[in-house]
DNA sequence: GAGTTTGAAACT
DNA sequence: CAGTTTCAAACTC
């Protein structure tokens, strides 16, 4: 699969069971109570990952929602385009949100939604989305590191855990995001039900916009068009949310499709409901089968030989979508691909949840991969793929604007089908390398060091690896694979870079601001490279380095350890390490910075007040408890985004990341604030991390490099998923 | 395109 | 958790 989180990380399937009615029901009753922090508890586990990936991103009202975490929820709902990127929604889209063709993006991320919403349907969402999180993490595990203290990682791990312990829920969405987003919506809508007003209430805004990890850049083509298309659909999501949550539940899950607004939301939203149906079908069928694998996988994983999966699919990859949905997403996480394409294209059909407000969006920007391509043969599963059809119409057009000049492949695949094509993008030349994916001799695309697994997706055609068992075929041995590595680290498909939440606007502290609230998940261990290349992940991803960060004489143009933003140059020069608290001036050049992005990815984050978080579900998050949440962040987006570029913002200031690269996946967070906070005080850096971390991120493009960031973006959500999707082309 | 450098991922 | 090895990308030429 290329395709996820893209982000990310892909991995950010979320499995839920439905069983699991734990989360499920719970959660719901959470939402309802609202209480988001309370709720806790029983999301533990699921809510942690999906923390990470929702995080949304308000736009007005200031905060944003970052819920991302926790409270995945609210954040969900809006996220859920996003990252779900996967899936669902699709359709949606757009309009709401802004009407700019933000919105679109934003639509997306509702689509997540749909995941989310089918899961959570079955209840299984709506543990995430509220308090799931948190309460996961208290139990978990702990990270020590940063995110230990906070819950939120510990939530977050809870959810992947859980995830993929039952797999069978999975969803798969690879962006935990996503299906937190979901999850969120639909328990809120419900909730809602009870007040409806609620979602509302808390994106304000509509924009929110939800990165998904997204890894690949796919969303953010997406974009437009859709947006137009998705507009009636919204509506009717709007309106189905506001009414009756009911169906929403029911009908999420399988048929997410059923539901008229699915109905509406076209082809696409089919593709992504019926994907969910299936997947959850097959997942119950498949379940015991992955679960079985899974078992298995340890011993086996490594070797393809295994493989054992045979069955499958084969080959298909034409359909993919139609295929993996029915096999067997579940997967997971995995999604690989798979999961994740069938994920998201459900995510899409759910309409409820979509507050009015809220937009998601996808950003594409971030993946790197190219998605289309992938997607297209391969599973397109992707996201991407998904994304595109659904969304990406509408994406693409926003993005494109100011992505363009990023570009961003998946822009381009996504307009392909589309009108529009935006992108046309970019140079060539990032076309083609963008998409170009892995290289692998060794590895058989089944670990980590390969871009595409650990994004989330699928091998496909622009990839050059030898002995590749990540494909579709194969799909029982990557998850498999993908499941013994989560066990050994939960967060491995996350996205690497999170975003924090954005802007933050509202309170006004300090932190608030940051721009830079992106950090890469796990910090950086450069030695010789002063972090100015590359083979920096931080810098790579666009991103400043952080306290998490055990470089040596970092001189990351993205920021120092410290904080210090740079984003000027000026302030690069700062240098060193030090600490300083912070921030301050920061808030400046946040904020020229920020508004550009805003949204993306960088962020702003992190400081993320708390007044931020608020709103929503966010409050909840991270004061709460004290800890820090950090957790999740997450979300995934990429972001980055290509911002940049002329266009638009103009960042002049910024830097620009290398290129990138939106590849990244970054995931907002609006938490992250916390946990960034978390560590040092509170405030002031931002850094943390959560040490974990792992990556979800796509591939990403690598040709971006621009510095991108950029853009427009909104929201992240990028789940993770890091599917690639891409397309590439 | 071959070869080197680099730091994450994997392994011990 | 540290040390070493493996790996593939990033970079250089
Ligand atoms: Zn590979
Ligand atoms: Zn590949
Ligand atoms: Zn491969
Ligand atoms: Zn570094
Ligand atoms: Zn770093
Ligand atoms: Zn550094």
């Amino acid at each position: 699969m290329c395709v996820e989180e893209h982000v990310l990380a892909s991995a950010w399937i979320l499995r839920r069971r439905t069983e699991s009615g734990l989360l499920g029901r719970k959660s719901r009753h959470r939402f309802a109570d609202q209480s988001r922090t309370d709720d806790f508890d029983e999301g533990t586990k699921d809510s942690s990952k999906g923390e990470f990936v929702g995080s949304f991103q308000l736009p007005e009202n200031s905060v944003k929602k970052d819920f991302d975490l926790e409270h995945p929820v609210a954040e969900v709902n809006n996220n859920r385009d996003e990252q779900s990127e996967v899936p669902e929604v699709l359709p949606r889209t757009l309009d709401y949100d802004n009407d700019t063709p933000a919105s679109e993006s934003k639509s997306r991320v509702f689509i997540d939604q749909r995941d989310a919403g089918s899961a959570e349907a079955s209840g299984l969402l709506g543990p995430f989305s509220q308090g799931t999180v948190r309460e996961s993490s208290d139990r978990s595990d702990g990270v020590p590191g940063t995110f230990e203290d906070t819950p939120h990682r510990e939530r977050l791990r809870l959810h992947w855990d859980n995830l993929s312990t039952d797999a069978t829920d999975l969803l798969v969405m690879d962006s935990p995001s996503e299906t937190r987003a979901f999850r969120g919506l639909f328990d809120k809508t419900p909730n809602t039900g009870e007040n409806p007003g609620s979602l509302a209430s808390l994106f304000p805004d509509s924009t929110n916009e939800l990165q998904l990890a997204q890894p690949f850049c796919q969303v953010e083509t997406v974009g437009v068009e859709m947006g137009q298309q998705v507009n009636p659909a919204e509506h009717s999501w709007l309106q189905n949310l506001d009414s009756p949550p009911e169906s929403i539940p029911c009908g999420l899950e399988e048929g997410t499709h059923n539901n008229s607004s699915d109905g509406q939301l076209g082809s696409t939203s089919h593709q992504g409901v019926h994907r969910r149906c299936l997947t959850f079908e097959t997942f119950g069928g498949h379940r015991e089968s992955l679960s079985s694998v899974a078992t298995r996988l340890p011993s086996v994983p490594l070797q393809p030989e295994e493989k054992g999966t045979s069955r499958f699919k084969q080959p298909g990859p034409s359909k993919p979508v139609s295929a993996y949905p029915l096999q067997r997403v579940k997967p997971g996480i995995g999604l690989h691909l798979n999961a994740l394409a069938a994920a998201k294209d459900e995510n899409i059909s759910v309409p409820e949840n979509l507050p009015p407000g809220v937009e998601i969006r996808v950003s594409s920007s971030t993946t790197p991969f190219c998605p289309a391509a992938s997607q297209d043969s391969l599973r397109v599963p992707l996201d991407t793929a998904s994304y595109l059809e659904d969304a990406g119409p509408l994406r693409m057009d926003t993005q494109t604007s100011e992505d363009d000049s990023i570009a961003i492949a998946p822009s381009e695949e996504l307009s392909s089908t589309s009108p529009k094509k935006k992108r046309p993008k970019l140079t060539h030349a990032e076309d083609d390398e963008s998409c170009k994916r892995c290289n692998c001799k060794k590895s058989k695309c089944l670990k980590l060091y390969c871009e595409c697994f650990a994004a989330g997706v699928y091998c496909i055609e622009p990839c050059s690896c030898q002995d590749c068992y990540n494909k579709p075929i194969h799909e029982d041995t990557v998850l498999a694979t993908r499941k013994q590595i989560e066990a050994r680290n939960p967060l491995a498909f996350a996205p690497k870079v999170i975003r924090a939440a954005q802007a933050v606007p509202d309170v006004g502290d300090e932190m608030a601001n940051t721009p830079a609230s992106a950090r890469h998940k796990r910090g950086c261990n450069c030695k010789k490279s002063s972090c100015l290349k590359k083979y920096c992940e931080c810098y790579q991803g666009g991103v400043g380095c952080s306290l998490n960060c055990r470089c040596e004489s970092c001189k990351n143009t993205f920021g120092r350890k410290d904080g210090s933003e740079v984003d000027l140059e000026v302030e690069v020069k700062t240098e060193e390490e030090e600490p300083r608290p912070t921030e301050k001036g920061i808030g400046d050049r946040q904020k020229a910075v920020v508004h550009i992005n805003e949204e993306q990815i960088l962020d702003p984050s992190f400081p993320s007040t708390p007044s931020r978080l608020s709103r929503l579900s966010v409050k909840l998050q991270f004061p709460s408890k004290g800890k820090p949440m950090r957790s999740s962040f997450l979300s995934i987006g990429s972001s980055a985004g290509s911002q940049n570029e002329t266009r638009g913002v103009k960042l002049s200031s910024i830097p620009l990341p290398p290129k990138f690269e939106q590849s990244i996946q970054t995931a907002h967070a609006e938490e992250m604030p916390e946990l960034l906070q978390n560590q040092g005080s509170p405030r002031n850096t931002v850094k943390s991390n959560s040490p974990n971390g792992k990556r979800v991120s796509p591939p990403q493009c690598k040709s971006r490099p621009s510095p991108s960031r950029r853009s427009t973006r909104r929201l992240i959500l990028q789940a993770i998923p890091s599917h690639p999707s891409m397309n590439q082309q």
